[in-house]
DNA sequence: CAATAATATGACTAATAGTCATTAATTTTA
DNA sequence: TAAAATTAATGACTATTAGTCATATTATTG
C-alpha cells in the first residue's frame, strides 16, 4: 500500500516540523516561558493539532531532548575515532561533551533540565523513558571505552568501568552545568574562566584514573 | 523606638510562618505543581498577603533556598571540626553533602532546582543574588580546607585551591543529582547502588588530590 | 460522486500567577 | 480617648495558558 505509507510519511514530517517549531521558541523563551500558542503560530498550525502528535508541552519539549541525544551521541562516536588509548578515548569524550555545550548550549540546557525534574518514569513507553534509554548509549561509549583503557593498559585495572563511567558522567556534567549557569558571575566574583575550569577538572579526574 | 523593633520582629515571624507553610507545599507538590493559593491556604493567609512579604512565587522559592543553604553550612561547619588533615577535611566535606541530600532530599532538591534555571543576576540585590552569595559560603569552607592540606601536605600543593574547590563543588553536585534523580533506575538496569557510586567517587577525586 | 475515514481547527474550560481597590487593624496625634 | 493617619490584610478580578472536544475540512475509497 503506497498511499499508507505516504501518509505515515506526512506524519513523520509534519512531527518533525511542529518539532523545528518547538525549538524555535524553546529556544528563544524557555520551557515555562513559551506557551503551546507561541509553538502553533510558529508551526502554523492550530494549537489543538499539537495535541494531535505530542501528549503535552513536556513530551514535545522531551522530543527535543532526543534530538540533543542524538547530536551528542554522533559527537561523541566522532570522538573515540581518533584515539588510539582507551585513556584518550575516555578523554575526548569529555572533551566533546564540553565542545556541544558550547556549541549548542540550548540543547544542554534542555538535557540537563530534565535532569533536574522529578520525572514520572513509570510508564515504560513514556517518552520520559525512551530518554532515558537514550541516555544510556552515551554510557555504553563511555564503558566501552574505559574497558578498552583497562584492556590496552592506559587505565588502572582496578577500577569498575561500569560505575566509573557513572562517576563520569556525573562529575562533568555537574561541572559544565555549574560553569553554564554561573560561569559569568564566577568571572566577576573569583578570577576563573570557564574553560579553564573544565579542561582543570578533565585533567584532576584523568590522573585518578590513569596507570601510574 | 520599642514598638518598631516589635513591629520588625512581627514581620520576620510572619515571613517565616509563610516560608513554613510554602515548605509544606513545595515539598509535597513540586515547584511547578504547587499553587499560591495553597500556601495562602496553608499559611491561613490571603493570597495577596503572600506578595506582601515576597515578590513572586520565585522569591518564595529561594526563601527555602537560603534555608536549605544555612543547613548544608551547617553541616560543613560541623563536618570539617573533626578531622586533623585537610584532606580529610575535604572528604568530610563531601561526605556531609551526601548525608545532607540523604537527610533533607527536598532540600538538596531545592538547591539544585535553581541551578538549572536561567536566572536572572542583573539585580545586585536580588533574592538570586543572595542565594549566590550564601553558595560561596560554603565554597569558602572548601577552599580554606584544601589551603589546609596543602599546608599540612595531605594535599599536593601544585593544585590550585580555588579552581579545586569549584571542580569539587561541580563533580560531587553532579553526582548526587544524577543519583538522586536516576538512581532507583540505575538500580534496575545496572548493578549499582547510590551509596556505592558516591563513595567510590569521592575515592577517585580523593586520589587525584592526594600528596603521593 | 457519495460515503467514509483521517486530519485539523479554534472556541471553550479550568487553573493559576499576580494586581489593586477596598477593608481592617494599629499607631499617632491632639 | 477619639479622630486622623499609617500600616497590614483581603479577595475579587485580570490575564495567561495548558489541554479538550464538538465541528469543519480534506483525503480516500467503492
Amino acid at each position: 500500500m503506497g498511499i499508507a505509507e505516504r501518509r505515515e510519511r506526512e506524519k513523520e514530517q509534519r512531527r518533525n516540523d511542529i518539532i523545528d517549531a518547538a525549538e524555535q521558541v524553546f529556544f528563544s523563551k524557555d520551557f515555562e516561558n513559551a506557551s503551546m500558542d507561541d509553538i502553533a503560530k510558529e508551526a502554523e498550525l492550530s494549537k489543538g493539532t499539537l495535541y494531535l502528535y505530542f501528549k503535552n508541552k513536556e513530551d514535545l519539549y522531551l522530543a527535543l531532548h532526543s534530538r540533543g541525544h542524538a547530536l551528542l551521541l554522533s559527537m561523541f562516536e566522532k570522538a573515540i575515532k581518533k584515539p588510539e588509548t582507551g585513556i584518550d578515548k575516555v578523554r575526548a569524550i569529555g572533551e566533546a561533551y564540553y565542545q556541544f555545550y558550547k556549541k549548542y548550549p540550548k540543547y544542554f540546557h534542555a538535557l540537563i533540565y530534565f535532569e533536574s525534574r522529578d520525572i514520572d518514569f513509570s510508564d515504560e513507553n513514556s517518552a520520559a523513558m525512551i530518554c532515558m534509554k537514550e541516555g544510556d548509549k552515551l554510557m555504553d561509549i563511555l564503558i566501552e571505552s574505559i574497558k578498552k583503557g583497562i584492556k590496552d593498559s592506559s587505565i588502572r585495572s582496578d577500577i569498575d568501568p561500569e560505575k566509573t563511567a557513572l562517576a563520569l558522567w556525573g562529575m562533568s556534567t555537574g561541572v559544565i552545568q555549574i560553569m553554564a549557569l554561573k560561569g559569568d558571575i564566577l568571572k566577576h566574583i573569583r578570577q576563573v574562566n570557564e574553560t579553564q575550569i573544565i579542561s582543570y577538572t578533565y585533567d584532576l579526574i584523568a590522573q585518578s584514573l590513569k596507570k601510574k
